[in-house]
DNA sequence: AATAAGAATGCAAACGTTTTCATAAACGGC
DNA sequence: GCCGTTTATGAAAACGTTTGCATTCTTATT
């Protein structure tokens, strides 16, 4: 039976249940941190005083001995964002089957407010911390260094990386949509991406969809190149302009949801997709492969980053050294899906 | 200058920063505390000298002689919800302007893994916790109570709720999209719910849509009553069965991402909306807002529910008692968009 | 049956703060 | 200048665990 009404400061610590069960605050402490190391007859007797008493552990007051919070910070760009969401949730999945504890925060690409985040974390101790992409200020980086906390990075990968890496190749993501419009005979291109002032993923892949551009002798106007915000809103907006008059055959969006707002541009204005103009994103948003037409686009597998980057950061912050590789490349795929045809112009 | 190399086990402490300073632990603590409390000269010492030497205080030995930890958890279904995603965003950067911290897990729609996730954020002694929803094993809710941790329901609201709350009126929010569908001469009328079952916000939605269909004289027979999951590919593979052959001239979504998956099953099928078929949503996520045509949805204002609610946790757990009044009903707004048009049959 | 080795448990000293209480310093009124 | 307050600081005892070391209980070996 669970003892009832405990008020406010009477909550039973190790103490109750080592009195409880006779045995020695210490042995209560084994059950729970190295059981094999209590006889089983023992650990049946504290656990039977914990459950009888409501006990639930402190687990601060141990990580003030420990050097383990098993709590592990996530610095995002911001949550509200479709494929950013899908990671953080199998983040946090694969965090709860190592017995961790997830603390988010976001920056909403300010990177300056990262100093201030990572000290609000390291406040609290936290065993590890993931970062979004390579851009960081250096005080960040450097007070995670002094104080010995692993940090890695996710979403981008590059071979020379500052710290440890799990992501895709957004150049290669970018270049190869290109290539597929080029190969459909597309030589008139847009390219709408975000800002990518302090978004080194999405200067990656804009760089790579240019890069593939020239390498096929196609040259690209300045007036083809556009920017607009994360927003389906903005997108659609932008594109409406871009396609009212003297329209590119086809357009290369930095990602899905700037992609969907092309598309629904296109309808508004009645241009048939693919027929008069093709789309392509980058990412593969839940949803992308559902649209009429299809949204044909590059996937970056979310979720196995995710996955991947909670089983790293628990494993450095374990072994107390980087893994081995320190990066990790995720391979894109890429998915032909109806938004694109051959050049109306061909 | 910050100092250098200070390796692992050498962080600075509240000691060091004092002797550095020349001043007793105490006063530093003040510094953090109640800077109030000690005159501006000695203040402005201890400042520099934590500066010096790089310290971070170490909130988790604090917390352990406070009640509080600064850390307040979340417990939603998914983050990996476009609204709730907008919600969480929300509620993390109102708790950082509060200096607090957010602790957030997801359970799956499973809720009997809401005691394991109490547990552990109990284990991690948070200030207070925020669910979703009314439907709670009561095995977690009495682990808070009798540690005397405020929780508060987000999401849904009633007056007799059991905890403190803040969220929408869901029933009439279905009733309000079914309304407009028959003041449009709507009676044959289809509803796309998810499962219901541990799922109290679209339970609430389908019975005041089933209700307003019933008050209208409308009899919904069993075929016109469908289920299927927040996803937008099994939305649409549902809605094609539904459309192909005796289609409605309306369809109910309990959510935007089911209604976009029923827009993309009726482009895909060749039927126009709103001239074949009118779809409404709940909820309106971003996007819905600038799909072609434009979803008639429900607005739920996700953001300011996340923002009132971190407000109300932090409250709570200074003030020790629930908020006056108890609960509070956020309204819903008809966004009333290009989906919706008179019934064809009228 | 005695003993060495190993396993299980207990003791008590940390861990890094906060906070009560006590003391010392500053202040204002006369 | 003196005294009664108020304000600023210090000393030391918590807070609830973990862990190294010491001790006791088992078990296996001879």
């Amino acid at each position: 039976m669970a003892q009832r009404v405990r008020s406010r400061k009477g909550a039973p610590g190790i103490i109750e249940v080592a009195s409880r069960a006779g045995v020695s605050p210490a042995t209560v402490s084994r059950v729970y941190n190295n059981p094999e190391l209590v006889k089983a007859p023992t650990r049946k007797r504290v656990e039977k005083a914990a459950l009888d008493l409501g006990y639930i552990r402190n687990r601060l007051a141990g990580s003030l001995h420990n050097r383990f919070t098993g709590a592990v910070g996530l610095i995002v760009p911001t949550i509200d964002n479709a494929i950013f969401a899908e990671m953080i949730e199998a983040f946090a999945g694969r965090l709860q089957d190592h017995d961790r504890t997830m603390l988010i925060a976001a920056h909403g690409y300010d990177l300056s407010l990262e100093t201030a985040i990572v000290r609000s974390l390291l406040e609290r101790r936290i065993d590890g911390v993931v970062l979004v992409g390579f851009d960081h200020d250096a005080v960040p980086l450097n007070m995670l260094e002094q104080r010995d906390v692993p940090a890695i990075s996710i979403w981008n990968y590059s071979e020379d990386a500052p710290i440890p890496c799990i992501g895709a190749d957004n150049h290669k993501a970018g270049a190869t949509v290109t290539e597929h419009l080029i190969e459909l005979g597309h030589r008139d291109i847009a390219f709408l991406f975000p800002e990518t002032e302090s978004n080194d993923r999405a200067r990656g892949r804009k760089q790579g969809a240019l890069e593939a551009a020239v390498a096929a002798g196609i040259e690209v106007p300045a007036r083809r190149i556009l920017s607009c915000a994360y927003d389906i809103g903005e997108a659609k907006k932008t594109a409406r302009k871009l396609l009212a008059k003297n329209a590119p055959t086809a357009v290369v969006c930095g990602n899905d949801i700037i992609a969907h707002g092309v598309l629904y541009a296109s309808h508004g204005l009645g241009l048939r997709v693919p027929e008069a103009i093709s789309v392509v994103g980058i990412g593969d948003f839940r949803g992308s492969a559902h649209m009429e037409p299809g949204l044909t686009t590059v996937r970056i597998p979310a979720r196995q980053i995710g996955r991947l980057a909670a089983d790293a950061i628990v494993d450095m912050s374990e072994t107390r050294r980087p893994p081995d590789p320190a990066c990790q490349a995720i391979e894109v795929s890429f998915m032909a899906r109806g938004s694109t045809g051959p050049s109306p112009r061909a």
